[in-house]
DNA sequence: TTCATTGTTCGATGATAGCCGAAGCATCGC
DNA sequence: GCGATGCTTCGGCTATCATCGAACAATGAA
């Protein structure tokens, strides 16, 4: 009579309170590792795991490996819309919920990630070259347009050609620690971060074991002026 | 640490096979009674009521009653998006499903309910009655506007004055058994009916017991004239 | 009234599935 | 090599919840 279970089993994937707690708290487009999702959601990494593991087969999550982590993000802006309207469903029948806070603001904002610069500010910058195209995207692998290369040699005097290492990529997308989406990393990253310390915009703290990154403020003016504030928006895919 | 269920609730009473089922029935705007969303799920009527008023609770659905009959719609078309998303995930990620076929169709078509029409034509003239400004319909309850009492003296010599009853309404919304919208009853619908009759434009079907209702030739014509044929999309609330 | 139909509530049963402890891989850093 | 960290798999426990039988309430028809 009637078919298999059609909606039903991806609703009841959202229908548990744990992984609709993970979902959610992907919703805003970033990539979280498991246990952090497991502590999300107030379980236990072994159950986070089951969790994890049903809604991928389910299509709703898709896994990144990053060394010793496994970062999670929704597969797409449309799971995203999903949840908003159950979200609307459930606000309407008188639920509600709430929000998480920030940490570690100067950490957040820039710093140190090996040798290239991660952050808000790493991030804005993967994202201006982006849509300057200064880069093109395929899936994880970036690689410097033509525009792009006359724009390093043009305003950071930076050579393309002397950027390409046997072991080592000239650009590579990186996930980033507290933001969650990528930023630039590869030899490319590399030189950008170093280009910047010599024109004095931007010093690693002199702190011993910091890896914050600040800014002077002529240095942050010509930083904006290169990679604009385009703040990529929450359902961007990284 | 975490809010209350949120999202979960809503995505769990999707989640139940028995319950998606019954609310994809509903996804096209009709409202159907409990045992028929019983049938559509396969299930008992005890069982199915125990689901329906959790749909409800949660905002899901709303009833109407109707004699011994209790029709179920969903609350909005906001639920029906929100079931459409959900659907699109799923066929992504590989489920399919299966629909339903028509029956009946002369009586679907056309036919007697009391001493009104019923049927895709009844229910289409009161959409085309509410499309053309001729009635104002506030909830349940169905008014003729000015314009209405125009028409219908001036196409069907219908004075509106003589419809008055002590007892009976002259509009009133009626659940319509095949199509699940509503029609036009009342003495107005009742009126509409005879004059239709007495015009030739149409008959009821002579088999004793029969309650289908045989338009002819022009009488179909100039009834699609008055009453056009506005089909109603989808997801128009009733 | 009496009967038939529709829908509900109650109680018991059963199966699904979430949960965690313990152990097993994989990766990173030393 | 070693230990530490992050994540997964396995096994067993428990609770939630869908399901149906039976009885009850409400409405319409004869």
């Amino acid at each position: 009579m009637k078919a298999g279970p059609d909606i039903a089993v991806i609703a009841s994937l959202v229908g548990d309170p744990a992984r609709a707690n993970m979902l959610t708290a992907l919703m805003d487009g970033r990539a979280l590792t498991a246990s952090e999702l497991a502590h999300q959601a107030g379980i236990t990494p072994q159950t986070a795991s089951s969790h994890l593991s049903k809604l991928e087969a389910g299509g709703l999550i898709e896994p990144e490996k990053q060394g010793r982590h496994r970062y999670y993000r929704l597969t797409g802006p449309d799971v995203a819309h999903v949840l908003e309207g159950l979200a609307g469903l459930a606000e309407r029948a008188g639920h509600t919920r709430v929000r998480t806070g920030p940490k570690e603001p100067a950490l957040r904002r820039a710093r140190i990630c090996y040798d290239h610069l991660a952050g808000d500010l790493g991030v804005q910058m993967l994202n201006s070259m982006r849509s300057q195209r200064l880069v093109r995207q395929i899936k994880q692998s970036i690689e410097l347009t033509s525009e792009g290369k006359r724009f390093m040699a043009q305003a950071l005097q930076i050579d393309a050609n002397t950027l390409v290492h046997p072991r080592r990529p000239v650009c590579k997308a990186c996930l980033d620690w507290s933001e969650r989406r990528h930023h630039l990393a590869g030899t490319l990253g590399a030189a950008l971060m170093s280009r910047f310390t010599e024109l004095n915009w931007a010093a690693r703290d002199p702190t011993p074991g910091s890896r914050v990154v600040n800014f002077t403020r002529t240095g942050e003016k010509r930083f904006a002026a290169l990679f604009g504030d385009a703040t990529g928006h929450a359902l961007a895919k990284t």
